[in-house]
DNA sequence: ATGCCTTGGTACCCAAGA
């Protein structure tokens, strides 16, 4: 089974590019952020040959899940904060497998409300890993963590030392996570620097592969254990008008 | 580096992104 993870920056300035990705990557399940909109192209996608299924709010935030066949929603939002109305989180079933698509908040300024937001949603989200562990549900969870887990997954560590996505307290929320016995899919087969999901489009980011690495997959242990590949697809931020980031794609025997 | 782009919402600039 092929899942993707994608932050689109906008489905509507992106449809063409998803259409374009579905048509030759041919994934089972892909799993977009930043919708930026209440509107969701669910016909257009429909004329791909995929079924959608959507948490949205306006101009922020927002997660979508496209895939083959309909999916089963567990949860459209993530438990811990009724107040929380941001649209970042989707839990589903999807042909018998538990998935989570996440459009982890970003934190910056530091420090800040932003960033103690930041933090208290890592810590719910731990809460509610930490269950799906305890009632031995397995589970693959993809999306943009907005997390730099180490100093080789960013072009310059020393340029990123304050920002909220490389802090300490940042990288140790997401070690937290990684020790409830899940698995950085992409680490298993990749263990060099520099391999990114993320260029900015200021400053010629792109063109100098100055990037960072904030799109992941964490594998519940069963999971994991029929990990078949994860692969970073660079090719559309190649694209014309590209989002930031670019797929990372994991195939599971499943 | 308060900069550099890109998007959406609102109104011709600003917030937010990372």
């Amino acid at each position: 089974m092929k899942i993707v993870s994608w932050n689109v920056n906008s489905i509507k300035a992106r449809l063409e590019h998803v259409q374009k990705f579905l048509a030759s990557a041919q994934p089972d399940v892909l799993m977009i952020q930043e919708l930026k909109g209440l509107d969701f192209p669910e016909a257009d996608i429909k004329a791909t040959g995929y079924e959608s299924a959507f948490v949205g709010q306006k101009a922020y935030n927002g997660v979508a899940v496209i895939s083959k066949h309909p999916i089963k929603i567990i949860l459209d939002h993530l438990p811990g904060d009724e107040a929380d109305e941001q649209a970042r989180y989707i839990e589903f079933d999807y042909q018998g497998l538990r998935l989570i698509n996440i459009y982890a908040p970003n934190g910056n300024p530091t420090p800040g409300e932003k960033y103690d937001y930041k933090l208290g949603w890592m810590e719910r989200l731990h809460a509610r890993l930490s269950e799906l562990r305890a009632q031995n549900i397995q589970f693959a969870i993809g999306g943009d963590f907005n997390v730099i887990p180490e100093g080789k997954d960013c072009y310059d560590p020393k340029a990123w030392k304050d920002d909220a996505l490389f802090l300490p307290a940042t990288r140790q929320a997401f070690r937290r996570l990684i020790n409830l016995g899940l698995t950085d899919a992409f680490r298993v087969h990749h263990t060099r620097a520099g391999q990114y999901t993320f260029w900015d489009y200021q400053a010629g980011a792109w063109q100098r592969d100055n990037g960072i690495r904030i799109d992941h997959f964490l594998l519940s242990p069963s999971i994991a254990d029929k990990l078949v590949s994860c692969v970073i697809d660079k090719e559309p931020r190649e694209w014309d008008k590209a989002s930031d980031h670019t797929p990372i794609i994991v195939e599971i025997n499943w």
